[in-house]
DNA sequence: GCGTCCAATACTGAG
DNA sequence: TATTGGACGC
């Protein structure tokens, strides 16, 4: 937003009254959107004054909630646009929420402009007062890695083995007390105490390095805005007359920080609106509070409680099986969902041998989804969607997809601004804009190669420290003192000087402007302003990408005797990091100058690419959350997956109660079919680990399950690993060894068991095709063995389960039993 | 100062 | 297994 739209709407907090009833008849319209909500919804639209607490359950339609109480505070003129402040915790959700509110409104109401993440509305409120906390207002936001950096710089000034005290755990420690809105001199000596007895201090020195470098985290972005509050009432009572009515969405996720902004906002006038879900409150780890949302009601006296119960979105057999599994969880503020939707498929469970197995299933089920085959209305591939607990499980379905050929897209995975080459070429306009921006000139000094490494760059931050400037200002000392040698010496001054140029190209020539006369009353004399730029900042981005000799860092030419030859890429990648440059590029298309762009990039650009072909979606649970889909395959459901290990160690029960919340996102995403499925292998780190069933597939109800059994098996009879290859018409040891064993993993017997104790028919002569466990982990010293992947290799001891195997080819590795198949069981198959 | 090799480490998760 | 960062050699 500009400037003068910010101008604009402090005038408009400010309008009188009379003016407003004024707006509010001119804007009597109609209501459509009020048409479609049930009484509860309505109830939630239109109880404008006051503190409201929406409990919406899952499909409930919240958001449609949401945006009818927006459409409705300005259709009856109650708000204009820029009086409403809505929030979100994602881009994502954002975006929709504009849309929406948008589509309901057509052109008559321009959108609302508060309507954003927490972080991009704090960005731009601490823009207008950074001085209050020390910042100019073109201060720049440093991600993730940036703060490790320089973390890692301030642990080893102190002294600190940044080994064993990793810059990570105390960038997670800081980012936690940020999310409690610690400040360093307002940190709990319990909390101070932590990493080596140093954390408070580091702490506090981190925070006036970013003072010095003008720049602040995430996490500064919130605390930085409740301290400014806290401290000005002035500022704060300001933004209260603004901002009359406060949306909230998702407010189980809210942290402290985020918690004290928006009650510090709506103290006064008390128009707030918090929508959530405590069974959905999946962030926890990253300093949630769901005690906000159970004590809503003290916090805010009189506040109305509306129940969002009846849900639009799933079947019965699918929110049947999501409420047996939350209903384990103690401690809910307890609503009961119901749907008016009979029937449809019973949540479908499946268990593999390994996670490769498992892709394969999804990727053909998928497949036979799309075309509609078994009878089914076919499912488009934007329809469904894969969610996993972990990123690391997206790579099995990826590779699979790619041998099958079918098309997908990853959500949320590597952000495209943390990718190397955006972050590099960021750094370049971030000098280009601000030539003091020391961490960008630390990245790019030596970026591409020239000779301005470590040793250098010592010599200049000597120079800067000694004299206080910024790294620039003291590599111009160090050139002056002649303290650089060799290829640093004539590098140094070039870089400077483009550096400079660029900059110079980031706007016009200064000229003198008209002093108004509100101005001219507050004693302002004279004023300066810079003309338009020579070049546009689209022009000036390539120049600078060219003329760094960045580019062509990641090419060589391929004759270098022949000019006109095309370069060859010096790694493979390179390309497609000249495309991400040139997306860059593009993407800038819709800024009107750098400095607009990068926050931009810092703070909402992700690689949700809008495109137009047909894609499976793949994506955490996390990401997940406010999505729906026709079909949704939930893999990995395994102990220690999912649940995750770590979340149990870390917080136990409670850690246990946010992971069943996260099963129970996952399953009320699906509208139509949600497939549950499990590996009893997977590879942790490249090595075979073997995992039981979740525990929160027996939390699932059963009369909303239906147990499918894996491919491949039906009606053969085989008691011997030949017979099965024969019978399931296939020459390969590796999946024929695969499939007998699915039914000696523990996965599968658990199934088994379940299926028989409800008297379910069993998969067929299944009984037979169990490979004898003995014979399965029994070997001998001497023995010869087959395994899946290392191949031939003879026994050379046996402790328990874990033999040591003397392979062929892969040498000497410990293995264990249920890996491997007795060599003259493998037969002569060929390989 | 730069490249290469080896070892340690990682895989919860968003802005 | 993939990546990364540090040690080491040129």
């Amino acid at each position: 937003m500009s400037k003068f739209d910010e101008e604009d709407a402090f005038e408009a907090a400010s309008l009188p009254l009379s003016q407003r009833a004024m707006g509010a008849a001119m804007g009597a319209r109609a209501t459509p959107y009020l048409d479609g909500l049930n009484p509860a919804q309505r109830e939630a639209v239109e109880t404008l004054d006051g503190p409201v607490l929406m409990l919406a359950g899952a499909g409930t339609g919240k958001t449609k909630a949401l945006t009818a109480r927006i459409a409705h505070l300005l259709t009856t003129g109650r708000a204009r646009p820029n009086e409403v402040l809505a929030v979100t915790f994602t881009n994502k959700a954002a975006r929709e929420m504009k849309n929406r509110v948008g589509a309901l409104l057509g052109e008559a109401v321009e959108g609302v402009p508060w309507l954003g993440t927490f972080h991009s509305i704090c960005v731009k409120q601490l823009r207008r007062h950074a001085e209050l906390v020390g910042l100019k207002s073109n201060f720049t936001i440093l991600d993730t890695d940036d703060q490790i950096r320089l973390l890692k710089q301030l642990i080893v000034a102190e002294g600190i083995d940044d080994k064993r005290w990793p810059a990570r755990m105390l960038a997670g420690l800081i980012d936690s007390w940020k999310n409690r809105a610690w400040t360093p001199d307002a940190l709990p000596a319990s909390e101070a105490g932590a990493y080596d007895n140093k954390g408070g201090k580091l702490y506090a020195q981190y925070q006036d390095r970013l003072r010095t470098l003008n720049a602040c985290d995430f996490g500064d972005l919130l605390l930085h805005m409740v301290t400014i509050f806290q401290k000005h009432p002035d500022v704060l009572e300001q933004y209260q007359r603004w901002f009359r009515y406060i949306l909230v969405d998702e407010y189980q996720d809210t942290n402290v920080a985020q918690y004290m902004w928006l009650r510090l906002l709506a103290a006064a006038h008390r128009n707030i609106c918090c929508v959530g879900d405590d069974d959905q409150s999946i962030y926890g780890w990253r300093g949630a509070e769901v005690g906000n949302i159970l004590r809503f009601e003290k916090d805010f006296e009189g506040a109305k409680i509306v129940k969002l119960e009846q849900n639009y979105r799933s079947t019965e057999h699918i929110l049947g099986a999501a409420s047996g599994v939350i209903a384990g969880n103690k401690g809910r503020l307890g609503k009961t969902l119901f749907t008016e939707a009979k029937g449809g498929e019973k949540v479908r469970l499946i268990g593999h041998w390994d996670g490769e197995e498992e892709a394969r299933w999804i990727g053909d089920e998928i497949e036979s989804l799309q075309s509609g085959t078994r009878g089914l209305t076919p499912i488009g591939l934007n329809d469904m969607a894969i969610l996993v607990r972990a990123s690391h499980q997206m790579r099995s379905f990826e590779d699979r997809f790619l041998t099958i050929g079918l098309p997908y897209r990853v959500i949320g995975g590597p952000r495209f601004y943390e990718r190397l080459e955006i972050r590099d070429a960021m750094a370049y306009f971030r000098l280009a804009v601000s030539l003091d921006d020391d961490l960008a000139f630390e990245r790019i000094v030596n970026t591409p190669k020239r000779g301005l490494a470590d040793k250098s760059v010592q010599i200049i931050r000597a120079a800067a420290n000694g004299n206080g400037v910024s790294l620039i200002e003291g590599a111009k000392i160090a050139i002056e003192a002649n303290a650089l040698k060799g290829k640093a010496k004539s590098e140094l001054p070039k870089l400077i000087a483009s550096l400079e140029r660029w900059h110079g190209l980031t706007r016009g020539p200064l000229r003198q402007v008209f002093v108004s006369e509100a101005e001219a009353a507050n004693d302002v004399v004279e004023r300066f302003e810079y003309g338009e730029p020579d070049v546009n900042h689209i022009q000036l981005a390539e120049m600078i990408l060219d003329e760094s000799g960045y580019t062509a860092s990641y090419f060589k030419p391929e004759d270098p005797n022949d000019p006109d030859a095309a370069p060859i890429p010096i790694t493979p990648e390179a390309p497609g990091r000249l495309d991400n440059l040139k997306e860059l590029v593009k993407a800038l298309e819709q800024f009107e100058n750098l400095q607009g762009f990068l926050e931009h990039i810092a703070l909402v650009m992700d690689n949700d690419s809008e495109d137009a072909t047909e894609k499976v979606s793949i994506m955490t649970l996390h990401a997940a959350k406010g999505l729906e889909f026709p079909a949704v395959f939930l893999p990995g459901w395994e102990d220690g997956l999912f649940p995750s290990q770590r979340s149990m160690d870390e917080s136990g029960l409670k850690g246990l109660e946010e992971e069943r919340r996260l099963a129970y996102v996952g399953i009320t995403r699906a509208e139509e079919l949600c497939t549950i499925s499990f590996a009893g292998n997977r590879r942790v780190y490249g090595q075979w680990q073997s995992a039981l069933p979740s525990r929160f597939v027996d939390e699932l109800p059963e009369r909303h399950v239906e147990i499918l059994t894996p491919p491949g098996l039906y009606g053969h009879q085989a008691s011997t690993v030949g017979d099965m290859m024969d019978a399931l018409g296939g020459s390969d040891l590796h999946e024929a060894a695969a499939k007998a064993n699915v039914y000696n993993s523990p996965g599968w017997r658990r199934l088994q068991e379940r299926q028989s104790s409800r008297g379910m028919s069993q998969p067929r002569e299944s009984k037979n095709m169990v490979i004898d466990a003995q014979a399965v982990s029994s070997f001998t010293v001497g023995e010869r063995v087959f395994h899946q992947k290392f191949g031939y290799g003879e026994i050379m001891a046996v402790e328990g389960d874990k033999l040591d195997v003397s392979f062929d080819k892969a040498g000497d590795k410990k293995v264990v039993g249920k890996f491997l198949v007795s060599a003259d069981s493998a037969g002569d198959v060929p390989f």
